[in-house]
DNA sequence: TCACGTTGCGTTAACGTACACGCAACGTGT
DNA sequence: ACACGTTGCGTGTACGTTAACGCAACGTGA
């Protein structure tokens, strides 16, 4: 900074003010600065910066209930903490605020006071003011494009899911159409030139209706095989219409369940003819399924790594200004009976009920 | 640090001292310097360590050739050189000495020069002096062993593969065990009681061997087809080991190609009934063969991501100081001609050989 | 006894940045 | 003309460590 502020034939404080645009400074030392800055290719140091700073960045992690989803989100909220932990010197601390996935009051009430916090104060990510990042999982998601557009500039980070029309600072996800493709074609090599069924959970989830896509994709590309269509509201609603598929004519092959809800699948197929099921995450109930055969394959969402990699997307951003990349792809992590002996048995939410500090 | 200090009456001086071991302290104080850091949970504060330190750590990567193994040391070296990028501002650096994998010689001077290197000196990781940690591809086992035991206390980080019997700081791979099965259920799949070939090449590569293990387990525990093997001592014999296969009786229903040459099976397989073969890595000639149809499944080891996880966790362990987990699993990532797509082209390293200053 | 090395400790100047403070020069309203 | 706010900039201190330096006190050999 010395050196920049030498070239530009100013003071070391001037230097500070232009590159945090901080005011009191004018148009013309600015660009002097600046070009200086570029032309020395000066890179602050962040060891330096941090060690001046040393206030507390807060972000927020906005997600379902850890226990929903058969403890999906516990898991996410375990790469979170693994992150923090790593990052304990750095000065980050997350927030966690769950909701109920199936009450958009929840989800609202959240971003109200979220919102409300970004109004108040551009005194972002200290404490009781507007958070320094938002972990956000776009289960709802009309509701959250709102609150990414409401909470600007706030950097937010998408975890499983997508969000498009709208602005983030980066979105983990698994590719939709990829798990799609990929089960489509399990599907067909177990029971070549079958019907298939997809199965999607609820009305609107973006994520779910790009894996049917791929899914749909697949056959439509080889016309190998029939596909045919499930769409129930609630997983309640679940066993009804799989037993129907079971009795009815043509009778179907195969289940592409696009969500967790595997299990729900094979427990009501039980009674009936065996047929693969290929479905998603790495819950208690479907390691079961898939451990006594009922379940065929499953994709893995690493949902550990998700949440880790948020909580790292939003420190490089916000705490070492570093540029990130917008589309962070998980791999396709594919588990059978024989492969789950190597995933780390997913954490039991029942028998540890929030004990990482969920508010 | 002026809090233990003063708890243990002594001077910040001496806390250092003490906390460093660089000697010119009594063994009283010592003890009561260590009992107060203990008692006060100090931890060293990184960024002003890092500040006042600003000594640039310098690490060996000793990886094959880039282009050997059909560029796939490429995709580590890119992984490696995009960890360097993020961490340019911690001060941390990587020579790569590579090595030919079909000639121990070369891979011995390497060695020699590292070895000699930690016994000259104890300032570690300053340029031209021993390196701060290695990134070792364990490719010649016996002699990689000898590397590791002849260097201590270096820190070892091994990559794509493994080395029991040895103390590292971080392994790094896929379970592959987990590849052998995942490999033996989809051939199942494909072609149900057949008759499949696990082909190794190379004679002692405890990496490779362990996948055959795993495909031979699948189906010792299933009893559901009949297994063979296929043995080489190099790509070049490969060609006529599968042309027998595809002449002789009984005839061989699907292959198993534990490295990145499932490439050449394929080819060998042209002139013959197309049967499924699954195979390892994602260079350039197996995506085109994918592409192609000829290959039914890659199990992708995400080198890129394995050469990025090493740099960190040497930076995490000799500049942070942090406990590392001794294993990393990559997860299996497995691709298809339809989920292709969704995968970065693999670096194709003819046409940019060695752009990022290998040595 | 004196010169000189060693041991045990305190003191202090950086490291590069952030930010409060101070001080002119220049409006602006009365 | 005077008080007072604003703009544009320089100065200086502090963040927590590191490591060089200094200085006694205590050996040790000639």
């Amino acid at each position: 900074m010395r050196d920049v502020a030498q070239a530009a034939g100013v003071s070391i404080g001037t230097v500070d003010r232009v590159l945090h645009n901080r005011g009191r400074f004018s148009a013309q030392t600015a660009e002097r600065v600046r070009a200086s800055a570029k032309r020395l290719n000066f890179l602050p140091n962040q060891a330096a910066s941090n060690l001046k700073r040393a206030t507390t960045h807060t972000f927020v992690a906005v997600l379902p209930y850890p226990d929903q989803d058969g403890g999906f989100w516990c898991q996410v909220v375990k790469g979170v903490n693994r992150a923090l932990q790593e990052l304990s010197h750095h000065y980050v601390r997350v927030r966690f605020a769950h909701y109920d996935r199936f009450d958009p009051e929840s989800f609202e009430s959240i971003c109200a006071e979220l919102v409300h916090r970004s109004d108040a104060t551009t005194d972002r990510g200290i404490d009781g003011r507007s958070p320094a990042g938002i972990i956000l999982a776009p289960t709802l998601r009309a509701a959250s494009q709102r609150l990414v557009e409401r909470t600007r500039p706030v950097p937010v980070v998408v975890l499983d899911g997508e969000l498009p029309d709208v602005r983030l600072l980066c979105s983990i996800s698994q590719e939709s159409l990829e798990g799609g493709l990929l089960a489509a074609k399990l599907l067909q090599v177990m029971s070549p030139g079958g019907r298939f069924a997809s199965i999607v959970v609820g009305r609107d989830d973006y994520h779910l209706l790009r894996r049917r896509a791929g899914f749909e994709a697949y056959f439509d590309a080889c016309g190998c095989a029939t596909t045919e269509r499930i769409a129930v509201d609630s997983e309640a609603e679940l066993a009804t219409a799989i037993e129907i598929r079971h009795t009815q004519k043509p009778r179907v092959s195969g289940f592409f369940v696009t969500n967790s809800a595997a299990h729900i699948v094979a427990r009501a197929s039980q009674a009936y003819r065996s047929v693969p099921i290929v479905g998603y995450d790495l819950i208690a109930e479907n390691s079961a399924r898939l451990r006594s055969g009922e379940l065929s394959f499953l994709i893995h969402q690493q949902p550990e790594h998700q949440g880790y990699r948020a909580v790292y997307a939003l420190y490089r951003h916000v705490i070492l200004h570093e540029e990130i990349t917008p589309q962070l792809r998980i791999p396709v992590d594919l588990v059978t009976k024989e492969t789950l002996q190597f995933h780390a048995t997913p954490f039991d939410f029942r028998s540890s009920r929030c004990s990482f500090g969920c508010t």
